[in-house]
RNA sequence: CGGGGCGUAGCGCAGCCUGGUAGCGCACUACACUGGGGGUGUAGUGGUCGCAGGUUCAAAUCCUGCCGUCCCGACCA
């Protein structure tokens, strides 16, 4: 590609709105553009690298024995309706009616869709297992998109949905996605972890996340020093390194502990250390009845709450929210800040850390003062112990070997094993060796394509720009000439070169604006993140060289004219 | 949806407090010089100051309402 048939739109000074590095890059390389809160246009060299990602995906999917289709973005309510989430899925489902006034929603997902296909294409075990993907456009009315093309609302994800006729099966095509997945990441050149997951609303049993490890990413992933344990926080049990403490033996006593309101200024205030504190919150939920219910949680100071294992030890379907001061004072009369398990009539859950405390300082339920020398069995009602906490780097692992860090990541991909959940609501079945109806096993697995774009950008950059790993740069090569319109001789080998490289089959960009001044198209170049560079001037030609420089190298080295094109084959086919 | 910030040229910003001619840098156009890391000069193009009301002789500036957008929290590829 010649720069001047090109659209090169760059910026030194990134737009104020723009905060992760990901995202300021990608507006100052000109890659995308925003057309609104959550929408981008990709401009043409951000659509390069998409493109590439996507090829990768798509190769590797085929390759897996996936098969790949395309369904509509916009969707009929009806099957929605059959599937039960028309009503459970909220405002992130835009939904629009037509000038029939019949209702139909933007697809956020496809399980609905795929569903009815297979129903109705599929009726023998015999054509099981069957897995089928697209690469297609998704609208989620998010609550807050965010960070540039990390979290839009369209956003350009791969879906596959399998479908069974035994958990077995369902497991070998689970097995299969994993290490497709792994194929994936693997060549698009990023540092990346599969972690074991929570399946959170799409429902189901067992599922894995696929991260690309950076500083930034959203989401806290959890790994064994030793072992190959991997989880993301949200799941990550924490052991039960120590039993419920069957008591102490100091005197409970009420001290008045004026604006005393969180557990640090409780641990000043006590001289005592937070690991000896107790950290009460009170959650609403819904019951079985539709109710709203307030629970006590007790966590030792030092920890935070897992809202996920709560709602799970609580035995709760509906997700569990901090009760307001309201709620608080309304069934307690104490305000938060001077709470606490004594006498506090509500059903409550200890963690296991919280149960090992023994003579430990809380709230006494009354604004104002807290408890000295508490103890579980002694002082405290009725209550369950519990795994309610996120873990913390140091914490054991669970499969027992070494400790557990804790690094940050970018959700890139994600596999679940649904099991039944939309066959049975949907009626997808077929009939079994011995002629009867079964339903059919489902499994789903999602790729975010424009994601990936955005993570690799977080991973892999520097002051000066994007650093693409060969495998998704929109060009691999770049070409910069020195005073070309001046020099026939840069002139013509620059051209030569271009001819060359571009019938090799290589994808180079060749600077080939007459006047541009070298400065300005150096930057460009590292900003836009081309790996391989090689710039031409009179005085290297002179000695019958040319300088090649690796965007992740800062030296130039100077390659004679007759190795040049050996060289460049060994580099872009290391 | 709760909390906070910001809307002035394509981008980055000043002007607003104390009402009176809309300004700077980058980018862009033309010409000249320069020519191995975003160069210099001269001359230009480009703005209903987010929108709608209100106050006033006069509003980018003061008041009210709305909209957009970004950041922090609960969701997700």
């Amino acid at each position: 590609m010649r720069a001047s048939q090109y659209l090169i739109t760059t910026k030194k000074e990134s737009p104020a709105d723009a905060e992760v590095i990901s995202h300021q890059l990608m507006l100052r390389a000109g890659m995308i553009r925003k057309v609104a809160a959550g929408l981008y246009s990709w401009l043409p060299l951000g659509l390069r690298v998409f493109r590439k990602v996507e090829a990768i995906v798509r190769q590797e999917m085929d390759k897996s024995g996936a098969l790949e289709l395309m369904m509509p973005v916009v969707q009929p309510a009806d099957l929605w309706e059959e599937s039960g989430r028309w009503g459970q899925f909220g405002p992130e489902l835009l939904r629009i009616k037509d000038r029939h006034d019949r209702e139909f929603c933007l697809g956020p997902t496809h399980e609905e869709v795929i569903t009815d296909i297979i129903r109705n294409e599929i009726n023998s075990y015999k054509q099981l297992p069957a897995n089928f993907y697209q690469i297609q456009t998704k609208f989620r009315d998010e609550r807050r998109p965010r960070f540039g093309v990390m979290r839009t609302r369209e956003f350009c994800m791969k879906d596959a949905y399998s479908f069974h006729s035994s958990a077995e099966s369902l497991q070998g095509t689970y097995d299969v996605m994993y290490e497709t997945y792994s194929a994936i990441f693997t060549r698009t050149g990023l540092v990346f972890r599969a972690v074991l997951a929570d399946t959170g609303s799409i429902g189901g049993s067992h599922s894995h996340e696929f991260h690309v490890l950076a500083e930034s990413g959203e989401d806290a992933i959890v790994f064994s020093t030793e072992g190959g344990y991997a989880a993301n926080i949200e799941k990550a049990s924490a052991v039960a390194s120590a039993q419920p403490s069957t008591g102490g033996n100091g005197e409970i006593t009420e001290l008045a502990t004026p604006g005393v309101h969180t557990i640090a200024e409780l641990c000043q205030f006590m001289d005592t250390d937070v690991t000896q504190a107790l950290k009460a919150l009170i959650v609403s939920a819904e019951d079985g009845e539709g109710q709203t219910q307030l629970y006590g949680l007790m966590l030792r100071g030092d920890h935070e709450l897992n809202e996920v294992k709560a709602q799970h030890a609580l035995g709760l379907s509906s997700e569990i929210t901090f009760a307001t001061e309201e709620q608080i004072k309304g069934a307690l009369n104490c305000a938060p800040g001077s709470l606490g398990p004594v006498n506090l009539n509500l059903p409550m859950v200890v963690d296991h850390s919280a149960a090992a405390l023994s003579d430990f300082v809380c709230g006494a339920n009354r604004d104002g003062y807290h408890l000295t020398n508490v103890n579980w069995v002694r002082d405290c009602e009725e209550f369950t112990v519990a795994d309610i906490r996120n873990v913390v780097a140091g914490d054991p692992s669970p499969d027992g070997k070494g400790v557990l860090e804790i690094k940050r990541g970018i959700e890139v991909g994600h596999i679940f094993q649904l099991g039944t959940k939309y066959s049975q609501a949907m009626k997808a079945t077929v009939l079994d060796e011995n002629g009867k109806e079964q339903f059919m096993s489902m499994g789903c697995y999602g790729i975010g394509v424009s994601r990936i774009v955005a993570a690799a950008i977080e991973q892999n950059h520097d002051g000066n720009g994007i650093i693409w790993p060969d495998a998704i740069a929109p060009f691999q090569i770049a070409i910069v000439p020195i005073n070309m319109h001046k020099s026939d001789n840069v002139n013509e080998t620059c051209e030569a070169l271009y001819q060359r490289l571009s019938d090799a089959g290589h994808e180079v960009l060749f600077m080939d604006e007459p006047k541009a001044r070298l400065g300005g198209m150096l930057a460009d170049i590292e900003l836009i993140g081309i790996p391989h560079r090689i710039v031409i001037g009179d005085r290297g030609l002179e000695d019958g060289t040319v300088e090649y420089r690796n965007r992740r190298e800062t030296e130039n080295q100077h390659i004679a004219m007759d190795k040049l094109d050996d060289f460049i084959r060994d580099k872009l086919f290391k």
